[in-house]
RNA sequence: GCCCAGAUGGUGGAAUUGGUAGACACGAGGGACUUAAAAUCCCUUGGCCUAACAGCCGUACGGGUUCGAGUCCCGUUCCGGGCACCA
């Protein structure tokens, strides 16, 4: 009898002994080299894991095994992201507490995990949502509160030295991030009571309380950041999204743009990953005029791009939530002004987005144009934005396409500054040409004398008129960024409570001691869409033991019961810092202690989906930017290496029945029929082919359906969309283990295409992924089911074969091209099992190659083998040139001064031999003395390509 | 509108980075074994022409560089992703 392949049971027995072992703990090892492996941690969602989950974690898992049989110390950790929006919305919308529901999907989750191998430390385990995970949450929260940004130093920085600085010189000699620019001296600063110094400070803290406008949803009852926000809807759920203006906890992220900028340099991820976070940053480099308002002495700064336009000015814009609106509008405009103001306030984002109407409203005021000294009018409309910039802009219609269209719809010039530029019908806004018209006389340029930028290219004249604005005080160069401050506070239940409470109005941090503060138990948590905050709902006793806890301990200086923060924090608060939890997940005493942190560093290689690309890998680089500011974290970025996996979508199935008939007809013949499309449950299709009896008990309707079939078979549609329950299309990776084997589905689903990729999950082919692995099985064993390794040596076939298929696979692995090292895996069992080899030393090895992959056969044969220890620490094996006779180099090669050659040579002929040789040679045959020519190839023409193997 | 990535058989995808395009797998067709089915094994499978050998055409489209282009350059079309009144 054969022995078979017995997957069940194989997995059975090796999940049970890699527990008993504990084969997958990792200590800090001082004599070993470390590596991080880490995906991004799930939430625990409802449905379970489908068959797209896994991707990601099979690839990095393959990594990781691969690594620590490279010889590395591998950190491969694994945890739950299950504090949040999606959590909660699952448990609303279940009618449960989202506390049960995330730990009863967090155990689904696990028991997934489990059938498929993976090597994570599960000791290491991390949630988000227990208090001491979520304590240095809060705990660097505090940290933020109590830290400002030093631009000069480049870093963060302890208050307490701004306060310092404050009572020594006021707001002079200042250069800090700031939400706005304020002025005062140390005399004030030293009169203002505790409450407006506290409002000051909101101006400068990391972490701070801000009176912003935020994208308000009022069906999910939060607010919401920016990056949850597309389209106009809420990424979750889609529910129109509203500005509103609110008191807000935010994170002051804008502070690290150009170390956030910088570090995406030094870090290997994807093009298109770091040219979507340069997108969202959003540098630009530019100049700050002053303007002023003619006939006062009022003036205005303005940020533009393109200072070499400046003599191209013909009107003035204001944003209508700039506080300059007030300044500047006269009288007679008053009610046209306010008219316009409100009719912008009643307009969502949404709205502003779909109709992009030009509107606007004339001040009444004029701006003086410090280079011609005319006075151009100023107007206040929506295109232009009161975040960005200064809120106010010069207009240039002549050369910028927004302008453009609102000097025509207004009826303003529009002055030409490039020669040859025809602006009769658009705008013309290229940043090239010759400048003319600059200024466009002598005598209109009062003020500015001497700027003269005519017969320059336009980038010169934008240096040229940078220059001049700061030497004559007009202004100075600037740099603004996009990217905002992360709004930081949820009006939600199921997240991570703010460490703080508020005396006397003032918003205070709880003392570092008192850390955790714990969630407390709520009757309702659901939200409101007002905005009041569930947490208003918690009995008196539970925020009273927090407060008798911090008043017992005299930390704060009176008996009274002050309120406490109602707020949560976002979902991006808990996955910003986890890679640094993991590193030593029981430490009650800090966030990581320094040994680990040092010895870990930072993650090796972060495997996950680019949907987080403005997100949470942006939120957590500014996070572990301030951690390395503070001496926490050792290294300033977290992730070295990123790969982001493809999504794996769906591949649905229909069935057509003819209209207004309980008859089903099949693909090939429906176009004969007047058919809609439905889709059926993938699960009762099988290579597109449906089974009727089982579709038949789908469901009770379909219990008397007829059919019409093509060749005696019921041949179904297929499309690509979503993975979802209502296409019927989901895939569960537990019946894919069941029917074929943990690792089968390893196997096909890197299989399936490259990481990288997007495909859709088609379970036809598994059946290939599967025979193969029988066929490795049976490499091993003869017909009486006896392991058929011996001493013998191996052939020089042999060692071809195996060598060949070290490297390819060493090669894909390092490359995360997996999907072509199976291919090589196939071909090398196919080879060996014709070589009919039984050399141990050949199959051991093998073993190890597969072991990646493919875990469970692997450690099942490493034992029949002889092995007592676990495969996983077997040595990745090295492969020699010498036996690859494929591997050659391929060196163009003039001969004759009229003849090109191709030579193909071993690797192991060294470089400088070649080329010397090659460029003497009188002919060729002097390369191929001593050596086997196997394989001549002449193209037509003059060029040979020889292919030679060592005699 | 701007930026990024891509387009190869019926399908998923290979191609040592400029050197015999289509590896490997699926699907399809044919065959062996079997009472039969499953399983397993073998052969064929880009298109055209041919009895066969051979030959010609083929990597979205149009040009170019090269002895030689799926690969490099220029232009066009299409699909995907990101940003978007960001001055």
């Amino acid at each position: 009898m054969a022995k078979e392949y017995n997957f069940r049971e194989i997995e059975k027995k090796w999940h049970e002994r890699w527990a008993e072992w504990q084969i997958y703990r990792v200590t800090e090892d001082a004599s070993k080299p470390k590596f991080y492996v880490l995906n991004m941690f799930p939430y625990p969602s409802g449905a379970g894991l489908h068959v797209g989950h896994p991707l990601g974690y099979i690839a990095s898992d393959i990594y990781a095994r691969y690594k620590r049989q490279k010889g590395y110390n591998v950190l491969n950790p694994m945890g739950y992201d299950s504090y949040g929006l999606p959590a909660e919305q699952y448990a609303i919308q279940t009618g449960q507490h989202p506390e049960t529901t995330t730990f009863r999907n967090i155990d689904r989750y696990r028991e997934q995990l489990d059938k498929i191998g993976f090597s994570f430390d599960w000791s290491r385990e991390v949630r988000t949502c227990t208090p001491d995970y979520y304590h240095w949450t809060q705990w660097a929260f505090r940290k933020m509160f109590d830290s400002f940004y030093c631009n000069s130093c480049r870093k963060a920085c302890p208050i307490e030295e701004l306060v310092k600085h404050f009572e020594e010189q006021g707001s002079e000699n200042l250069d800090v991030a700031q939400s706005e620019e304020l002025s005062f001296t140390a005399e004030e600063w030293n009169a203002w009571d505790e409450k407006k110094k506290s409002d000051v400070l909101m101006n400068y803290r990391l972490a701070f309380l801000g009176e912003t406008m935020v994208n308000w949803c009022p069906a999910l009852g939060t607010v919401l950041a920016n990056d949850e926000v597309i389209d106009g809807v809420s990424e979750r759920g889609g529910y129109p999204v509203e500005q509103k203006r609110m008191r807000q906890w935010c994170l002051r992220v804008s502070a690290y743009s150009q170390r956030l900028l910088d570090g995406l340099e030094t870090i290997q991820w994807s093009e298109s990953i770091k040219e979507t976070q340069k997108n969202w940053i959003g540098r630009s480099e530019g100049t700050e005029m002053r303007f002023r308002i003619s006939g006062t002495d009022e003036e205005f700064t303005i940020f533009t791009t393109r200072a070499d336009t400046i003599f191209g000015v013909t009107f003035m814009v204001l944003a209508p939530e700039s506080e300059l609106v007030k300044k500047v509008t006269v009288e007679e405009q008053k009610e046209a002004v306010e008219e316009y103001l409100k009719q912008v306030k009643a307009r969502t984002e949404r709205e502003r987005m779909i109709d992009k109407r030009v509107t606007g409203v004339f001040s009444g005021s004029y701006a003086v144009n410090p280079f011609t000294g005319e006075d151009v009018p100023i107007w206040i409309s929506d295109y232009v934005l009161a975040g960005y910039g200064t809120g106010a802009i010069m207009a240039v219609p002549a050369h910028d396409s927004r302008d453009y269209a609102f000097a025509r719809h207004f009826n303003l010039p529009v002055i030409p500054l490039i020669e040859g530029a025809d602006v009769s019908k658009e705008s013309y806004d290229a940043k090239e040409g010759i400048v003319t018209n600059s200024p466009r006389n002598r005598e209109a340029q009062t003020a500015g004398e001497g700027l003269v930028l005519n017969g320059m290219t336009v980038k010169e004249a934008i240096a040229a008129t940078k220059k001049y604005v700061s030497e004559h005080g007009l202004g100075r160069v600037k740099v603004n960024y996009r990217l905002r401050d992360a709004i930081f506070s949820r009006q939600r239940y199921w997240g991570e409570p703010f460490p703080v409470y508020y005396k006397q109005g003032i918003p205070t941090m709880i003392p570092e001691e008192c850390l955790p503060l714990e969630l407390p138990q709520v009757e309702n948590f659901l939200p409101t869409e007002t905005g009041e905050p569930p947490l208003g709902n918690a009995k008196i006793w539970a925020w009273d033991e927090v407060n008798r806890k911090v008043t017992d301990k005299a930390l704060i200086d009176e008996k009274t019961v002050f309120p406490l923060e109602l707020f949560t924090m976002p979902g991006f608060a808990g996955s910003s810092a986890y890679y640094l939890r993991y590193m030593d997940p029981g430490n009650p005493k800090a966030l990581v202690s320094k040994e680990a942190d040092e010895y870990w560093k930072n993650v090796d290689l972060y495997v996950g989906g680019s949907e987080h690309a403005t997100g949470h890998l942006i939120y957590s680089r500014f996070w572990n930017k301030f951690l390395y500011d503070l001496g926490v974290s050792c290294v300033e970025e977290p992730f070295q290496k990123l790969i982001n996996q493809g999504m794996i979508q769906g591949r649905s199935n229909f069935v057509y029945r003819i209209k207004e008939t309980n008859t089903f007809v099949s693909l090939g013949l429906k176009e004969q029929y007047e058919t809609t499309p439905i889709h059926v449950d993938v699960n009762i299709v099988k290579n597109d082919v449906l089974d009727i009896e089982a579709f038949k008990q789908w469901r009770p309707e379909y219990a008397t359906a007829e059919f019409i079939l093509e060749d005696g078979k019921y041949v179904c549609g297929w499309a690509v969309e979503k993975m979802s329950k209502s296409m019927f299309n989901v895939v569960n990776p537990d019946v894919i283990v069941e029917n074929y084997g943990a690792d089968t589905l390893r196997l096909y689903e890197m299989f399936l295409g490259p990481v990288e990729q997007s495909k859709p999950w088609d379970t036809n082919g598994i059946d290939g992924c599967h025979r193969f692995l029988k066929k490795f099985w049976m490499l091993f064993w003869d017909k009486e089911g006896q392991l058929q390794a011996d001493d013998s040596k191996p052939t020089a076939e042999n060692m071809k074969s195996l060598h060949k298929l070290i490297k390819k696979v060493s090669a894909d692995i390092e490359e995360f091209s997996y999907n072509t090292s199976i291919p090589a895996f196939m071909v090398a069992t196919t080879e060996l099992s014709q070589q009919r080899c039984r050399s141990r030393r050949v199959l051991e090895q093998l073993v190890t190659l597969i072991a990646p992959f493919c875990p469970h056969i692997a450690e099942e044969l490493w034992e029949a083998l002889g092995h007592e220890t676990s495969v996983c620490d077997a040595a990745w094996p090295e492969w020699d040139d010498k036996y690859l006779v494929e591997s050659v180099v391929k060196m163009p090669v003039q001969f004759n001064g009229k003849v090109r050659f191709t030579l193909e040579l071993p690797v192991d002929m060294p470089k400088e031999e070649i080329e010397k040789a090659a460029l003497s040679a009188p002919d060729a045959a002097r390369h191929l003395e001593g050596q086997q020519v196997v394989k001549t190839i002449v193209v037509p023409g003059r060029i040979i390509n020889i292919v030679v193997k060592p005699a």
